[in-house]
DNA sequence: ACGCAGATTTTCT
DNA sequence: GAAAATCTGCGTT
């Protein structure tokens, strides 16, 4: 996958403004090797804005082992496990030491698609934040690393015009439950939910 | 179309 | 011991 990074100053931005950028952008996987890469274009993304917002994992400022790389350098890896058997991928944002970050919720496949299916075994295969972690081979031993270089990274992709994004609530969480911080692409058929 | 329970493990009370 | 940024399958309208 050629194209070139997009560079820790994207990140370190306001977490709502990094979501919205990240639509259209590409993610890379070279898990498994780079025969086996696998890529998608971010078509769905929601925003989790630091210690003031109840539904992010450092609310609070809550600075434990599982959040620690909320803290870290805006433009890594933050991968969680949750409800027993799920990885969710989010790039973090803002400054070192502000626990702030962008969940990737779904892609649309562009390459090693068929590697997709050998490790999800069915469809959907990127439409859902656990969905596009398991067709992408990511695993918590991503977890703090670099999007800008190494197994994992976020190109630059062909952005969309605002008037494609579409604002909404984030899905899943109980609490903020009406913040509207999700945010996707009007006409995808490739996000979670329609 | 909708609602609910189950899988399974980490984290915090 | 309960809850969790999920997804699936099975039940009922």
């Amino acid at each position: 996958m050629r194209g070139s990074a997009v560079q820790a100053k994207f990140y370190a931005r306001p977490t709502e403004a990094v979501a919205r950028g990240l639509l259209g952008q590409i993610l890379v996987s070279d898990v498994g090797g780079r025969r086996r890469q696998t890529a998608g274009r971010i078509v769905e993304v929601e925003a989790y804005i630091g210690p003031q917002d109840p539904a992010c994992h450092a609310y609070g400022h809550r600075r434990t082992a599982r959040t620690e790389p909320l803290y870290g350098p805006p433009g890594t890896a933050y991968v969680y496990f949750t409800y027993g058997m799920h990885w969710c991928l989010n790039a973090v944002t803002e400054l070192p030491d502000y626990p702030a970050a962008v969940l990737i919720r779904a892609l649309e496949p562009i390459a090693g698609l068929a590697t997709m299916q050998r490790r999800r075994g069915k469809e959907p295969l990127c439409s859902g934040p656990a969905r596009l972690c398991e067709a992408l081979g990511v695993t918590g031993k991503l977890n703090g690393v670099s999007l800008q270089h190494g197994l994992l990274r976020i190109v630059e992709g062909k952005k969309p015009k605002p008037g494609d994004i579409v604002t909404g609530p984030r899905i899943g969480i109980t609490q903020a439950a009406d913040w509207l911080l999700r945010f996707y692409l009007k006409d995808s058929p490739f996000v979670s939910r329609g």
